[in-house]
RNA sequence: GUGGGUAUGGUGAAGCUGGCCUAACACGGCGGAUUGUGGCUCCGUUAUUUUCGCAGGUUCAAAUCCUGUUACCCACCCCA
């Protein structure tokens, strides 16, 4: 137990990280280009955000909180999601009265106690966004295409786009009747997660992969019917501008987001490879989300991705970058009396910038050369007796394939701007 | 929360109708062939309380059978 990780959770050890910094510079890239600003908000919020943003009747929110009471007596909760966590940042620092739209994004590790599985875990990392304070269906097809974008950047291929309109209060109520209406003959046949569900949020059964709940849904009465004009409109007007940037999608009515606080758009991208968990991204519009933790109405829209999948897919597709380069220069002391000099020429070297290294272990020659190749040392500084009572170093190239013309003597004395220039060279 | 599978060294793993396992093979590591020079090749070595996730049990005898436990994987569920 002391010398394992708790379960769900992951280290991201040094061989991987190159991977997710390499991501983490896609978005912040796109980030920049879309305007968007990071925001880095506390990994844990009062549980009473979560449950009025999220909602409380959303399994997040019902069993897969880490909720503890602090020292203080407070009940704290680890962030399961981002959004939330935002829109309270929104509120308390009045961005509202900012004479422009918030555009937020952030990175970081999100806490959900799930069964872990493939592609989900119990600490996992989410990059998501935020855009606050824009109604038009121009910030609902920009923020999708943000999402696109991101995507095709990292090289991502057999994505599935969907989007659909979970509608707004207006329209939802009388939609709620209707399937509840459709439902009720029916209600024996239901799971039993569906026949919860029947109450507290009819709209979930749609979404249920029972099989049984799954086949009647197929002949329930469909939102679009129920969709008062402007809802329509908006949804219209979003799928125009995707098309119009010649973004394929599919609109798919039983797509329904699992928190509470969506209105409107609804989408995600999948990537069916996989799994089970094949989501790579999922988002939508939040128009009531601002108001209801205690901010003045202001429209929202925002998705999140989760990093661990999408690297995931990276690795099945092979577009993750490889390994990370090597050092500069490795300094070797075939003997001992040489090494405090090897020592002080890698400080040296360090100091201008050029990344250099040593054997810690006073080996042989021949094992201080395979420490500077495992190392993928550009060059090699030989300390050896002969060269150095001529006051000179052998400088050799270990990149070249002629091994017999790599190498050359170089003075002690010019040991810093020689390599200077040729790692210069090398880049 | 439910169901199924797995658990052997630094890594990938063989072995699992019990004794020949004081644990194969490969990679990696270390040393050497090359008495001061890497990447290829070859040779040697490499599970440091009789050790096979952990804790018990069955047996003359267990990595191999049984029970419990923990973790991981996969699916349900949920979601990113």
């Amino acid at each position: 137990m002391l010398t394992s990780v708790p379960r769900g959770t992951k280290d991201i050890l040094p061989s991987e990280v190159g991977a997710w910094r390499y991501v983490e510079g896609v978005l912040r890239d796109l980030c920049r280009c879309f305007g968007f600003k990071e925001i880095r908000t506390p990994v844990f919020e009062h549980t009473e955000l979560f449950q009025r943003g999220i909602g409380d009747t959303t399994d997040v929110v019902e069993k897969e909180m880490y909720t503890f009471i602090d020292r203080g007596n407070r009940s704290i909760t680890l962030r399961p999601e981002n959004t939330a966590s935002a829109v309270r940042s929104f509120i308390e620092h009045k961005m509202y009265a900012d004479p422009d739209p918030a555009k937020l994004f952030y990175i970081g590790p999100m806490f959900r106690y799930d069964r872990p599985q493939a592609g989900r875990q119990r600490q996992f990392h989410q990059f998501g966004v935020e855009l606050l304070g824009a109604a038009g269906p121009n910030a609902d097809a920009e923020i999708i295409l943000l999402a696109v974008q991101i995507l095709r950047k990292l090289g991502l291929k057999d994505l599935q786009l969907k989007i659909n309109t979970v509608g707004c209060p207006e329209c939802r109520p009388a939609y709620r009747e209707k399937l509840q209406d459709y439902y009720r003959p029916h209600l024996a046949e239901l799971c039993e997660d569906c026949r919860s569900r029947f109450d507290r949020n009819p709209m979930r059964i749609l979404d249920c992969k029972n099989e049984k709940c799954h086949a009647l849904a197929a002949g329930a009465p469909k939102l679009a019917e129920c969709l008062d004009e402007a809802c329509k409109e908006h949804f219209a007007k979003v799928q125009e501008l995707l098309t119009a940037s010649g973004v394929e999608f599919t609109v798919d009515p039983t797509l329904v987001r699992g928190l509470d606080y969506y209105t409107r758009t609804a989408f995600e991208i999948q990537y069916t490879p996989l799994g089970a968990q094949s989501a790579v991204l999922g988002g939508g519009r939040y128009d009531g989300l601002v108001e209801e933790v205690g901010g003045p109405a202001t429209p929202g829209i925002g998705f999140a991705m989760g990093m661990e999948r999408v690297i995931l897919a990276l690795q099945s597709q092979n577009l993750l970058p490889e390994k990370d380069d090597g050092i500069d220069v490795f300094a070797i002391a075939p003997k001992a009396e040489a090494a405090a000099l090897a020592f002080t020429t890698v400080e040296q070297l360090r100091e201008v910038g050029i990344c250099a290294a040593y054997d810690y272990q006073q080996r042989s020659m021949k094992a201080q050369m395979k420490a500077a190749n495992r190392l993928n040392a550009k060059f090699v500084l030989i300390f050896g007796e002969d060269e150095l009572s001529r006051g000179m170093v052998t400088l050799r190239d270990m990149q070249t394939e002629d091994k017999d013309n790599s190498q050359r003597e170089i003075p002690v004395a010019d040991i810093t701007t020689i390599l200077k220039t040729e790692v210069q060279k090398n880049e």
